[in-house]
DNA sequence: GCCCCCACGATTGCATGCAATGAGTATACA
DNA sequence: TGTATACTCATTGCATGCAATCGTGGGGGC
């Protein structure tokens, strides 16, 4: 059921874009055509749709450009994480509104995805973590820019990040801070643990 | 120098996205290449990335229909508006970082265009007024989602909204406010300007 | 009169063809 | 050896063709 167009995005977007190797490298359609086994023209909606991310630069005549993530676009996709993570701690918390039940299961779940063996998952968890307490702000235009930004994430290299040691250990410690401030009611503290985990994210991506 | 996708894009933005009449409505992608004298294929393209921003759904065997704009969904939109205003005002106004200079000059340029035979104008110079301020944060990622939601103001009914009698003097009314409390560094008050002249719009939009 | 079913037509989704364009390279020349 | 130049070929962007699929209307049955 799944059309030419989308398996060409899902392909790009799972298996290419994330391949730290091919940063700054170019695709050209009928290559990956010939790889996926349609012809160009669903390809090259994917494409498209990647180029309207910015996720693929389409340059004429070269193909399409994976476009390497800066630090300066990092540290803004970490900076708009922030105020959306922040606005939903202070919409959600004050009125106890924050799905503290989901949330404490999210984080049971990732507590035993350990090693770089569940990084894969321990990133969809951690990614449903955050996701989860923008959602419940109930906000569909929210959640869908904020989903949006996941790409970009993954881009940055966070999968590599959880193959760091100690890195989810650290995620761990930062999100039960997040959950904790967030359990006590403390829309400051829930704020102030966000702004540390994300901080602290920042930094690993930066230096990497 | 604009290729058929861009041309084609450009005009169901601009000229088929806005038409209260067309809301709801069916589009073939024959029909749109017909109008426009380029074939399907550019059509379809352009169809593709306006369905990845929600302006329209593409529906199997029907065409793309016109997504209507839900009161949920406007109040939505002025909700992540005020996000990312306030955070802008919050972030500018401390440091004396405002572009107070533009903004004035914007203001003054909008006060002239007082009329309905001004209004496209009108709703030019609003966005610029607003896209201005959070553009000076200085954060690209976040300027392109406050950008990509302007299509969906122009859907809102904003062209309608400012050809009410009053409108658009509330507007400037408004605008001056918010210029006001930050030309005189008070970020609180900004925000709660912005949050005025938000409340405002919708409550515009939703009677209207 | 009402409902169901079938066949037709319209529409999408993809494959393919083709011309225009520019990148990359080999070559000639200083 | 370094540089300018012409040429080749890959690549895009768009047009068109074609089959699959579904909406829709008309005719037949109840």
């Amino acid at each position: 059921m799944t059309s030419g167009r989308e398996k060409a995005y899902a392909f790009l977007k799972e298996n290419v874009l994330t391949d730290p190797d091919l940063q700054g490298g170019f695709l050209s359609e009928q290559e990956i055509a010939d790889r996926i086994g349609v012809s160009r023209t669903p390809i090259r909606e994917a494409l498209l749709l990647l180029a309207a991310e910015d996720l693929v630069r389409l340059v004429p005549k070269r193909g399409a450009q994976i476009v390497p993530l800066s630090g300066r676009e990092i540290t803004e996709l970490m900076e708009l994480r922030g105020i959306v993570e922040r606005y939903a701690a202070e919409q959600l918390v004050p009125g106890g509104r924050a799905p503290v039940a989901e949330l404490t299961e999210l984080l049971e779940r990732q507590r035993v995805l350990s090693g770089p063996e569940h990084a894969k998952e321990f990133i969809a968890v951690d990614h449903l973590f955050h996701a989860t307490m923008v959602s419940a702000v109930g906000n569909a235009l929210l959640s869908k820019h904020y989903d949006g930004l996941r790409s970009r994430q993954i881009r940055a290299g966070v999968v590599a990040l959880y193959n760091q040691r100690g890195r989810q250990e650290a995620v761990l410690t930062e999100h039960r801070a997040i959950l904790a401030a967030i359990a006590e009611g403390d829309a400051a503290a829930a704020c102030t643990a966000i702004d540390g985990h994300l901080d602290s994210t920042l930094k690993v991506l930066l230096a990497g």
